[in-house]
DNA sequence: TCGAATATGTCGTATATACGATAAATGACT
DNA sequence: AGTCATTTATCGTATATACGACATATTCGA
């Protein structure tokens, strides 16, 4: 289907905006982007850009996706399994998108930036989890907790926190590789 | 002359192969880098490489004169004259191309290297003397003496000292502001 | 010493991108 | 309200670049 280009000119090109917008995105909020300061940080013309994306709500879409399939994927997915490294390295992924994040949700895009991360968290976890898996069913469902518990803790993690990223997760990974709570009476 | 090209496809993909190069270079020996190394790192096709410069010498020759006039033309030859940071920012420009001066002169090619690095120095320091000037040809021996002298001091770094260039080079400041000795009889 | 790989340069053709013009939308200021 | 400036989005044409093929060098291990 959606027609894989593999021209190396368009590769770099697509490349050359997303990173000028993920730059961007560290000062800037995101309704104070214009495809003009993306174009001009990725050094292409406007009509480039029109090219690849239909606009920035597009470009969004597709960042937020693919980095996090692309930076994570490579190093992560490919042969380990969950674990600390894992979540710690999702979570600094996440708040390094802190511009479009820690800004006001009145424009009502804050939404749609959560649900994307969300969605690829959940595919994320997913995809680790199935490699120990224990039923399907129960994957989806701790995929699910897991997107929400991370993405929720960055957000807290932002409006809250002095601490550096790494170490206000790390304070939860206890609990999340052996549990909330113990069980009463456990065998052994 | 020289055809100043402006097409923003030409200069973002020369600044790409440059970038490349000065990236490859901290790691890789000039006589090891391969054209393919480049245009690889610089997501470019080898034949565009060729389009742009004669070879990978004309390209270290270009690279050498114009990063020096780029990174220190902006912020420091505009309204600067000669001071310290001038000349720890230069040693610091220089050092930082410790890959290709590190390496062995069995090839021959770094007295070339040598050579443009100082030829440019000498531009930067006879173009900043001028404004204070006191007289062209003292000018011109004072812009010699001093490019030879901070190169000479990059490479003398380089082969022995542990200590950070910034401080290598600041042990010398006050013999470069104040004279290298005293008037033996001098008024006042 | 000899092949086999790898690197260098060059060329013709196809295509992604630059450029400039355009119209419409949005926003800021009086 | 209206104007001025900026941004968005689309278009046709020109051009820089990708691609693949090619002939030479160069390197390197058997």
């Amino acid at each position: 289907m959606t027609e894989v280009k593999k021209d190396l000119r368009y590769i770099r090109t697509r490349k050359s905006i997303m990173d000028a917008f993920m730059k961007i995105s560290e000062k800037k909020d995101f309704k104070d982007i214009t495809v003009k300061d993306i174009t001009t940080e990725a050094m292409i013309n406007r009509a480039t850009f029109y090219y690849h994306f239909v606009d920035k709500y597009d470009l969004l879409e597709k960042v937020l996706s693919e980095v996090f399939l692309i930076n994570l994927n490579d190093e992560i997915i490919k042969d380990y399994v969950l674990n600390e490294e894992v979540i710690v390295n999702l979570f600094l992924a996440i708040t390094s998108f802190n511009s479009s994040l820690s800004s006001r949700c009145h424009n009502g895009y804050e939404e749609t930036i959560a649900r994307i991360i969300k969605e690829q968290l959940e595919i994320i976890f997913y995809k680790m989890l199935q490699r120990q898996s224990e039923g399907e069913e129960r994957d989806r469902i701790a995929s699910v907790m897991l997107s929400w518990g991370i993405y929720g803790a960055a957000i807290a993690w932002n409006k809250n926190s002095e601490l550096p990223p790494e170490e206000y997760i790390k304070l939860v990974i206890p609990h999340l590789s052996s549990g909330f709570y113990k069980e009463p009476n456990k065998k052994d």
